[in-house]
DNA sequence: CGCGGCTTTGATGTTCATCAAGTAAAGTGG
DNA sequence: CCACTTTACTTGATGAACATCAAAGCCGCG
C-alpha cells in the first residue's frame, strides 16, 4: 500500500506504438481526424506496470488522461488507517481514465496494476482541447464514462442486496464472464482484495470458498479457480 | 409504485419560460450561444410533478434529457418484487438527467418527485446536436455529470463502511447540510425510504431515531426533525 | 533462518434483519 | 360523513448472519 507511484521517466519503461495502427483506437479514439490523432500520439506516453505497481494515487494531481490498453488493475479508495475499499476492477477499455478526470483537480481513487499493464497517458490538456474541438469525440467520451460510471453504480446496488453467499458467487462469475472469458483462471487479486471489493472479512471470504469448494461447486488450487456447477452458482448469485 | 408516469402533454402543466433569464442558465447552459440557446428554449418543455408523482421509469425509453429546477427527486432502481433501492436524493443542478441518457436506449433509474418540482426537459437529439457542435458545452457537461455519478459512488461507499448508528447520523446531516441548510427540516422521505436509502430495515430506521431523541441528539415530532447535538452526531457518522 | 504477509479453521459475541403485534394516520367507497 | 382498508410508524423479542478474535500452517524474501 505504501509502493511510490512508477516514475514514468525511467528510459526503459516507454514503449513507442503508432496509435494509427492501435487496435483501441477505435474505442476510445473513433471520431478523430487524421491530425487530431496526431496530435495524441505525439504526446502519448505508453507505460508498463508490474503487477502490484501503483498507476496514481488518490489525492495526486490530475496531469493526464489514461486508459487501459492490456492488464488489470484495481481502483479504491484508501480510508484513514489504511483500510482500502476497492470500487472497480477493470480491464482494457473499462478503464477510461478516472471517472471525475474532467472534474476535479485531483484524483478520487486509486490505481494499482493487479496484473501487468500497459497504459497510454496522455496529457489532459491534449484530450481537453480535442474535446473542444470535436464534438462527435466529446459525445464518444462522454457515452463511455457514463458507461463506466453507471456499470460501477450496478455493481454495487448488485452486491449490496446480496448475502455472503450471493456475493461470493456474484465474484466468481464476474472473473469466469466479465474477466477472462473462461471458467477456469487464476485469481489475480488476494482473499482479503476480495474481501474489499464485496464487502465481506476476509476469514468469510475464505469460509465461503471453502463451503463452495466441500459442495463441489469450484475446485481451488491456491489462486487457481475452476467453475464446476455454474448453474448453481447463477442460482446462489440471483436468489443469495 | 404503481403510478403511471405522468402525462406531459396535458396543457396545464406546462409553463413558458424564457431561457434567457432562468438562473439555471450558468449552470447547465453556459458557453451556448445565443442562437443555440433559443433552439433549446423553443423545444424545451417545463413540467411541474407533484410530490409522489413518477418523472420517468427504469426500462422506458430514453426520449429527453431532463433537470430538476425547483424541488427534490429521488432516483431509485426496483428489484423484481417490488424492493426499491433508492440510489441517490437529487437537488437542483444536482440532477443533470440520469448518468446514462447518453449511453443507453433505455433508464437505468426510475426517478419519482419526493417534493413537488419543476423539471425541464429537452429532447435529447437536440441536446447531442448542440454537444457535437459545442465543444465548450460538451466539456460542461462532461463535468457535471461526472460530478453527480463520483458523488453517487463515493455516498455509496461511504454508507457502507458505517455501522447503523453511522448511517443515520450520515443521513440526517446529510438533509441538514446538503439539502435544505437548516438543522430543522421536515423529512421529505417515509422510514422506509430511509431503510432504502442507507441499506437498512425500516424497523432500525426507527429505532436509531428514537435512540437518537432519547440521548437528546434530536428531537423528533412525525416528519420534523430538529438536530440538537450536531457535533455528536458528527462523531458518531465519521467513527461509525 | 526469521519475519511478515497470506491463508485457513474454530470459537465467540455483536449487530442487525425478521417476526409479531399494536397504534396512529391517511386514503377510499358507500 | 363515517365505516373500512390500507399504509406508516413504533416497540419488543428472537435468531441468524456476520465480524472479530485467536492460533497455527504456509510461503516468499531479505
Amino acid at each position: 500500500m505504501d509502493k511510490t507511484v512508477k516514475k514514468i521517466d525511467q528510459q526503459e519503461e516507454h514503449i513507442r506504438c503508432d496509435c494509427k495502427s492501435c487496435e483501441l483506437q477505435n474505442l476510445v479514439f473513433e471520431h478523430l481526424l487524421e491530425n487530431e490523432l496526431d496530435a495524441i500520439c505525439i504526446r502519448k506516453e505508453t507505460v508498463v506496470f508490474k503487477k502490484g505497481e501503483t498507476v496514481c494515487r488518490m489525492g495526486d494531481e490530475i496531469k493526464f488522461f489514461h486508459y487501459l490498453k492490456t492488464g488489470l488493475v484495481k481502483f479504491y479508495k484508501t480510508n484513514g488507517v489504511g483500510k482500502d475499499q476497492i470500487i472497480r476492477i477493470a480491464k482494457p477499455f473499462d478503464f477510461i481514465s478516472l471517472i471525475t478526470v474532467f472534474s476535479a483537480k485531483e484524483y478520487q481513487y486509486s490505481v494499482t496494476a493487479i496484473e501487468d499493464s500497459e497504459v497510454c497517458m496522455v496529457p489532459l490538456w491534449a484530450i481537453r482541447e480535442i474535446i473542444e474541438r470535436n464534438g462527435k469525440f466529446a459525445l464518444g467520451i462522454i457515452q463511455k464514462m457514463t458507461q463506466v460510471s453507471d456499470s460501477i453504480i450496478t455493481a454495487n446496488t448488485d452486491i449490496n442486496s446480496k448475502n455472503l453467499r450471493g456475493r461470493i458467487a456474484y465474484i466468481l462469475l464476474y472473473f469466469a464472464e466479465d474477466i477472462y472469458k473462461t471458467d477456469q483462471y487464476d485469481l489475480p487479486v488476494s482473499r482479503r482484495e476480495i474481501g474489499e471489493l464485496i464487502e465481506m472479512s476476509t476469514e468469510n471470504v475464505i469460509r465461503m470458498l471453502s463451503e463452495f469448494r466441500k459442495d463441489k461447486l469450484i475446485a481451488i488450487d491456491g489462486k487457481n479457480i475452476k467453475i464446476l456447477n455454474k448453474v448453481f452458482l447463477k442460482k446462489l448469485c440471483s436468489f443469495g
